[in-house]
DNA sequence: CTTAAATATGCCTTGACACGTATATGCTAT
DNA sequence: ATAGCATATACGTGTCAAGGCATATTTAAG
């Protein structure tokens, strides 16, 4: 008997490219196993474990047609994931392009908590640490 | 030689519980390190390093203020996620208050929202939905 | 029953990453 | 200069998830 591992957030399940790409796919319609495998050129128990875990947690159900299981969205896990977005959302919406535009022209003076000493045009001074690529 | 470390999604950034309550914090006003430090209850390297995935990843910026630096949150990440959610969001808003109809909305929704429907004639059997409450 | 097709699962390896401890760097005041 | 606080980074370690491969399960058909 297999019980259930591990109970993985919304955030977790979506951070896997592969699986947001079936989430993608499923968009349009439902689609077998057999059709995410080839239009995502993934093996098949790739494939397979994903919508397990897609299914547990909620982002997906199936049925069964003759051999296929048939895989298609389910809409809760996604405004779970709004609701999450939402405090935010005010956050950005009301800054959005006044500070955009500030930003992307350079760093500039952004300093409240004074201390009295000498600072040098509290810069930021982002390390540029490795461009990794 | 280096090891190139991975580039992170903004989705793998939010897949981390401590990194989520960051943003949650900075959602109300900038906070310094160790702010950050008392209010979560997090050691304080560990603070830093997330702050500093956060930065690259654009989520916040920071200003030096004396010894300290004050992060608060940046807006274009959250963008993104808004635009991933978007093409589920049609499909979910449909679906709120018509849950037990979903099976036949599907098809049905299909041809209405002139989706790129793309599908190939599976032909499904009478998919017998098991009554799910 | 046997075979074949489609899908699910188990085992294993590998790599990513989060944390703790210790130390380095930055900043300011004396 | 030196000391001291605030923050950043390095290193070692443990954990856990994703993928490959092999195999089990399910369903249909002969």
């Amino acid at each position: 008997m297999e019980y259930i591992k591990g109970v993985e957030s919304v955030f977790e399940i979506i951070a896997e490219p592969n699986r947001r790409a079936i989430l993608s796919l499923l968009v349009s319609s439902q689609q077998s196993v057999g059709e995410i495998e080839r239009q995502l050129r993934m093996t098949q128990p790739t494939v397979s474990k994903h919508l397990r875990v897609l299914r547990d947690a909620g982002f997906v159900e199936s049925t069964v047609d003759a051999q296929r299981r048939l895989y298609r969205l389910k809409p809760e896990p996604f405004q779970e994931f709004d609701a999450w977005l939402a405090q935010f959302r005010r956050f950005w919406s009301a800054h959005i392009d006044a500070l955009e535009r500030h930003l992307d022209r350079m760093d500039k003076d952004r300093m409240d908590q004074s201390t009295p000493t000498k600072r040098k045009t509290t810069k930021e001074k982002t390390p540029r640490p490795k461009p990794r690529m």
